[in-house]
DNA sequence: GACAAGTAACTCGGAATCCGATATATCTAT
DNA sequence: ATAGATATATCGGATTCCGAGTTACTTGTC
């Protein structure tokens, strides 16, 4: 099991979020700035210079890779990104980091445990 | 139920783990790096540069205050630093959004939710 | 007492990142 | 036909990161 991207970590805020945006389903652009603000209830907006700077990097890293326009009736200027294998992993792993960092959250600032996260 | 600080989230890696740090106990800037390296088991490490900057920026929001050198046979080179009210409740709120995002990843990622965190 | 290693605070400047304003064009509904 | 939402993308200033380096004190050990 190798668990290691630990030298990728931690992600930003932005690359977190898009991950994450995509570990649902294949989005374009638009739809990933969407999910963000809906995923958050509206605390964490991205704009299109985020985005856009994250999602480079991200292909370029191996996390995301882009699919391009769907056939069919679909909206012909998106561009669909979807998460690689790799990317899930760095994700997984940003997952186990933060659990840590909330629990650790949680015992200095005495907020009792969910019995059901 | 004054819950929002939310316009001051997220937070990013370096302010969370330094508000996190500070949150047990009075530490010194030394102390912060160490206390960071041991808390995340060497995975996030912090340098003087980005420590500095970001205690500067914690300080000018009032989120965490300088305590000047202890009396005693302390170091007399130390000079602790001490979460206020406010940086307590960034941290609370930070805390709480952070728990969404690990809870939306692990649904996502199909990860079990453990039964104790 | 000399020496080394660790502790401690802090600066510097290049690199990376953020991020909104802006541009351009298309699609959808009235 | 028009308006408003959808959609991609760039640009450049501002912010943040971050390690290398500087200075100096403390705590050993020989």
């Amino acid at each position: 099991m190798d668990e290691r991207s630990d030298s990728d970590l931690p992600l930003s805020s932005a690359a977190l979020h898009i991950l994450l945006a995509l570990a649902g389903e294949d989005l374009h652009g638009y739809g990933i700035m969407q999910e963000i603000a809906r995923q958050s209830e509206g605390i964490y907006k991205l704009g299109p210079g985020t985005l856009y700077d994250n999602l480079r990097k991200l292909i370029q890293d191996g996390w995301v890779h882009e699919l391009g326009p769907r056939r069919g009736d679909d909206d012909p200027r998106r561009r669909y990104y979807r998460l690689t294998d790799a990317g899930r992993n760095v994700l997984r792993a940003e997952t186990a980091r933060l659990t840590q960092v909330v629990r650790e959250a949680r015992l200095r600032l005495r907020i009792p445990n969910p019995r059901r996260v």
